[in-house]
DNA sequence: CTGGATCCCTCACGATACTG
DNA sequence: CAGTATCGTGAGGGATCCAG
């Protein structure tokens, strides 16, 4: 199989080759949330069929990206994890995300949204300098996605359920989230990519319906202001672009 | 054709549908480097079937990435052109070639390089804090491949062809760039990357026989210090990863 | 039940030839 | 020069089956 070669002696060009298979950055996407078991990702990425899957975890693995790990006894399952080079893509692919979401436009009607996604976008759009001095617990339920976000002094840290329930990535160390209740539960319906870009305001969200809140009310305001989306491009119209 | 599509309203699954094709981030890559005309693209990518490259950059056009324009007369050719949407892939690309550049091994036998990639490589590599009150021009031959790095006080322009060429960006103002003489000539073997990743000292290289030079011999300094990348990972020997 | 492997089918991709 | 046309191949999609 040396056909995804490109044949060429370039940094990107060999990226592609290791990164740019279809499926594979979602993948891998899924793991920088954290390792997980091979039901699992099939869960987050939902239309990939398992021998792409295995086969991905496979080339992932081969080519130093990925490491499969069985846990020891008694648990004794098989989890995916990245390695340190794969987790240097973090960067990247919180920034192809941000650029991606962009031109997003709205929800398509058979478009679904897992857990993983929402944590990247949150984790792709958090600003840190926007949220020094906070300290606060937001629950976000889209559609019967449900995450918790826990905001804290800059730093940012998300796990899927709610938010009594602990994020066992077991690898944060303080473990000061004692089933503490969230200050705000958000309920969004499919306008969060517009709220976090800005095109429309919280305020008018829940004028709209769109967004439900219990808890803290001004924990709304957090999104537009400690997540957010850079504005969309002004798209073209019949060929007639807006630049230069 | 609605092959393409993940089913995840997701920033980074939509930016993969746009982007994650083969070829078209190498196609990409060429135009952050200048507008260029079809059969330019072709040189730069050598390996894709013209079919493909036509499919692409429909896709990219009706996608908003590219543009294509009809020169006015006389000229009357047809050149493809980023739109300010596609050039914001700018850093993303660039990271992505740094990422993989970090794994590209020593090039395979029939691997080629271009004066794209190698233009793309100086701009991922660029390190302007470390080029600040530098002014000098170099001119980098590898293979058949003739490139023209300018540094000007912590300013990189790069083009192809040797000094005295006047680069036709033509959006480049400062056209002071009268026929000067570079301050050096490098010529580079195989082993740019390795000088780049500082796995081998310019030193080295000169010794080795892979790096040759003309003109001012301080200019390969340059190489390791005003472009840099970072080291490698270290691999995983037989399973066995050096981390956690 | 997890973690895949196997089979078949289709379509996107690749190679090449050819044209306005 | 700037593509289109044609056709073969192999990777991806989808369902099913199997071992621990």
């Amino acid at each position: 199989m040396g056909q995804r070669r490109y044949g060429q002696y370039c940094g990107l060009a060999h990226a592609v080759e290791l990164v740019g298979e279809r499926w594979t950055l979602l993948i891998v996407r899924d793991l920088l949330v954290g390792p997980k078991r091979f039901t699992e990702l099939r869960r987050g990425l939902v239309r990939i069929p398992t021998n792409i899957l295995s086969a991905r975890l496979k080339r992932l693995e081969a080519d130093g990206l990925v490491r499969r790990r069985v846990l020891p006894r008694p648990a004794s399952a098989v989890v995916y994890e990245l390695t340190e080079y794969g987790r240097e893509l973090d960067e990247i692919v919180l920034a192809l995300g941000r650029w991606g979401a962009r031109t997003l436009g709205d929800p398509h009607e058979d478009d679904l949204v897992t857990p993983d996604s929402i944590i990247t976008a949150l984790r792709a759009t958090f600003r840190p300098e926007a949220a020094v001095g906070l300290d606060l617990i937001v629950e976000l339920r889209v559609g019967d996605v449900v995450v918790t976000a826990r905001i804290n002094d800059g730093v940012l840290t998300a796990w899927e359920g709610s938010a009594s329930d602990t994020s066992d990535t077991s690898d944060t160390e303080d473990t000061t989230d004692t089933t503490r209740t969230p200050d705000a539960v958000l309920t969004i319906g499919p306008r969060l990519r517009a709220m976090l870009a800005r095109e429309i305001t919280p305020a008018q969200a829940l004028a709209e319906g769109t967004l439900t809140v219990s808890g803290e009310p001004s924990a709304t305001d957090i999104l537009g202001t400690v997540f957010a989306l850079d504005p969309s491009p002004t798209r073209s119209l019949a060929g007639l672009d807006s630049e230069r």
